[in-house]
DNA sequence: AGTGCTCTAGGGGAAAACCCCGAGCCGACG
DNA sequence: CGTCGGCTCGGGGTTTTCCCCTAGAGCACT
């Protein structure tokens, strides 16, 4: 790739103008824009190969700008800007698509290696916030292996964990009887156990603590 | 930063000969280990910038590494390595703590690159695979956007909506009755009508499709 | 030999959930 | 103005859940 074709999108003259002397000769700036619609528009029209996106701007911000383009367009990647280094919104940027984020306190330099890094396909992120983001990125997994080891559930014994399962997703206890091969009664009197050893007080409280441990 | 401090895990001599060639004065390797255990012991001992881990090894592989390390060290930036770029591998080390992963098709000097990279706290990964991961990272929350639109919740009445809300967190008939300040006949009503539009056919299912639409 | 836990199972009963019926009130819409 | 849909209730019924109790068989540990 020769240079990287860039639109900029940020609602200050005078940013847009820094980063347009920061990157002069570097790249190709194809477009500038100043609020979202516009962006919008304008990205989808010229097709660039990076948009560098404010996040924060008024109405909807960069997230905003994202959600529009949607899928619209995957071969443009997006390196979002910003001043803020707060977590929330590196995530929902990056759940909104971004392939980058970058702080405003960047040097030009570097925020150019960033340039051609996200053009070339890599995921960009300020060395602080690659922690934040592959931290939030673990979280879920986290909670999985957490239960493994989860005190409550190392209180039941296997045939109690087998029918909290099939409760759990619905099993009446006559369903669990026919599927374990035996009465109904004692379905009840494991399912009390568990009750009472999890203090829960019904099946449905029963089936969100399952869930929330993801043991169906 | 002189040289990043580099541990070699690997059960290949051969890949580890290679790979110390590539790097051969550009960093400084402390050490290497072809299995898990040695692996950890040598790594909380000698605390390198980063680890160059294999992903595919025999008794756990590098996720097992990854595992054992825990949060023992946070300052040790893990970069998997691996044949493979199959999203699972690619996801799991990731959740595991990994900061970057890249394949072994990848020259020394982009090597080189990105271990200094991760010695300063960047995130790496190779392009296609930053596609992977950024994706895997925004379904969760794309999940959340379709249920917005979803054609069946559309059905429902606010009302219906409110009800079904209370219902799915295990809340009785009677308790969402004093709650919404009407009878418990007109909560069953409510659910009845929420049951027929869904095609559910009690309100275990009618939970599971909740938590599912991340509703609660 | 006794103690304790698990799995099994039943009786009986209170409460909750679910279903089918009808019915009144109100606001929106043609 | 009539109709339709949403919201509000009730009666009366079956099924399911949940709790109280008892109790035998098997197994492990002391």
């Amino acid at each position: 790739m020769s240079q990287p074709r860039v639109f900029l999108v940020d609602d200050h003259e005078l940013i847009r103008s820094g980063i347009r002397s920061e990157l002069a000769g570097a790249v190709d700036i194809v477009g500038e824009a100043d609020e979202v619609e516009a962006a919008v528009e304008m990205i989808l029209e010229r097709n660039p190969d990076v948009v560098l996106l404010d996040v924060h701007m008024p109405a909807g911000g960069g997230v905003a700008v994202l959600r529009a383009l949607n899928g619209r367009c995957p071969e443009v990647r997006v390196l979002a800007l910003s001043v803020s280094d707060a977590a929330e919104d590196v995530i929902a940027v990056i759940r909104a698509g971004a392939r980058g984020y970058v702080t405003k306190n960047i040097s030009g330099p570097d925020l150019l290696d960033a340039i051609y890094r996200v053009a070339a396909g890599d995921a960009v992120f300020s060395p602080r916030l690659a922690g934040f983001v592959l931290d939030a990125f673990s979280l879920e997994g986290a909670q999985l292996e957490a239960a493994d080891v989860d005190p409550d559930l190392d209180l039941l014994t296997p045939r109690e964990r087998q029918v909290l399962r099939l409760i759990a997703r619905g099993y009446s206890y006559r369903d669990v009887a026919t599927e374990l091969v035996i009465s109904p009664k004692t379905v009840e009197s494991h399912v009390s156990s568990v009750l009472r050893k999890l203090q829960l007080s019904n099946r449905h409280q029963l089936s969100n603590w399952a869930s929330e441990r993801h043991l169906l």
